[in-house]
Order: C-alpha cells, then structure tokens, then sequence
DNA sequence: TTGCTATTTTGCTAATTAGCCAAATATCAA
DNA sequence: TTGATATTTGGCTAATTAGCAAAATAGCAA
C-alpha cells in the first residue's frame, strides 16, 4: 500500500473502511437500537441475505459487532456504541458542505429558490 | 449497490469511505496541527507526489478538507476537526478487540507472555 | 519569452470489493 | 432419519480503488 506510515494507521483505516458502506452503516444503526439477526436485517436492506452475512462479517472482523448463539439465530450487537457519536460528525460535514454549495449558489447571483 | 435504503446512508458513506485509507487518516491528524501543502505531506508520506494529491482530492470530494491558494502553493486545512474525535472512538473498537483476543488466550490456557 | 517550482490530470495495471446464486453447515422438531 | 429454518461459504463477474510515471497546468521570477 504504503511504506512510511506506521502500522496503526492501517489498522485504524482497516475499522473506519469497515464503516463506511451504506448497507452497514444502517446495521450499525440499527444494532444501536438492540441486537438483530441477519433475518431481521435482511427484511429491511433488500439485498440477498448472504451478501446482509458478509456484511456482518465484515463488521465483526473490524471488531465493531460482536454475536451471540440462541438457538437457530444468531444475534448481533454492537461493540463501541460510541461509533454512534461519530455519525452526528458526518452530517455536520454534511451540512457544511451544503452551505458552502448555497453560498457559491448566492455569490454567482443564482437564486436558489426556497422551495 | 443496494436498493432499499434512504440516500443519505450512501452519503455518509461516502464520507466514512474517504477517511478508509491510512495515508487519508495521517493526512487529517496532521492537517489538524495546521494547514499543509501536498509537497509537505508527500515528505512524510512517502508516496509520489500524485499519490498524495490524489488522496486530498479525495478528502476535497468529500468535503473534509477546505484548500486555499496563496503564491505558488495550495494549502489544506481541516473542514471539521469533529472527525478527530472519532479517532479516539476507533482506538477504543482497537483495545476493546485486543482485550478480547487476551480473554480469549487465558481462556484457552495460553499463557501470554507479559512482554 | 524561458525556466523553476508546485500541483493536478491522464493512462495504465494490479488489487480489492460488492453482489448474486448455489451449495454447505447447523439447529431443532417430528 | 427427513424436513424446515437460519446462516455462512464458495464461485463468479462487474465495479471501484490505489499507485506510479509522464504529461499538463499554473504562478512567479528573470
């Protein structure tokens, strides 16, 4: 990949990119709310439940979800709640990047309309 | 990709994805001590000079960065220093898995060395 | 203008990732 | 045992990404 960088940054990198794709970070959310079964979530994201199984294994790799056996279901949780906190940060850069668009908007004279 | 969710899991993806790279994450510690031209960064980096402008495009796109010409260089600077505090939240998913593997190695009778 | 420095863009290859389907594995009940 | 349900794994293709080197672009000075 690289060489000069040392290695925790690849291993921070290796959690974040395990976050950042939109099917499994709606799982996370939805983990905030209680544990879940790839059944549960299958319903909900709409694709194949063996690909909603990779992302959970992806998540569990990162070490972000932990499961648990009961019965015939596997169940899923969250590790670090606090990755939650981290969501309100990117909508914040979010919505400072939407300003930025409307200020180029107003300095170029193009009026945004409100609606 | 998928089809059920509502679009803004893709956006805040988008932006999880941005910070997925080693080189990106060491880019937005350092541009946190203050703003910073590719050609200081491509020194410690060590990749080519693309390499790393490519990776500030990247945080650009997302809305991470901010740049500003002045003279013959560009300088960067962080949008949102919130996102630092999310490393911290990654360093926590990093002990708490590390704790894990220890119980897991006494668990198993494997005396793991102190050193 | 030419030359020098800083940066980005293009072109290319190698590696990774996402997604589906089908097959395998596991648990429980009859 | 068979059958039903829950989940994972393997195989495959398409799409994305990282990286370097070379070429292009921009600003400044002589």
């Amino acid at each position: 990949m690289k060489k000069g960088l040392p290695p925790q940054y690849e291993a921070r990198a290796n959690i974040i990119k395990a976050m950042g794709h939109p099917a499994r970070l709606f799982i996370i959310e939805e983990l905030n709310r209680g544990e879940r079964c790839v059944n549960d979530l299958t319903g909900m994201i709409g694709s194949d439940v063996s690909t909603v199984s990779k992302h959970l294994s992806v998540l569990k790799n990162a070490g972000l979800v932990h499961d648990e056996k009961r019965g015939t279901s596997i169940y899923y949780s969250l590790c670090c709640p606090c990755i939650l906190d981290f969501i309100n940060c990117v909508e914040t850069v979010l919505r400072t990047g939407a300003e930025k668009q409307m200020d180029i908007a107003r300095c170029c004279g193009i009026g945004a309309k409100s609606n």
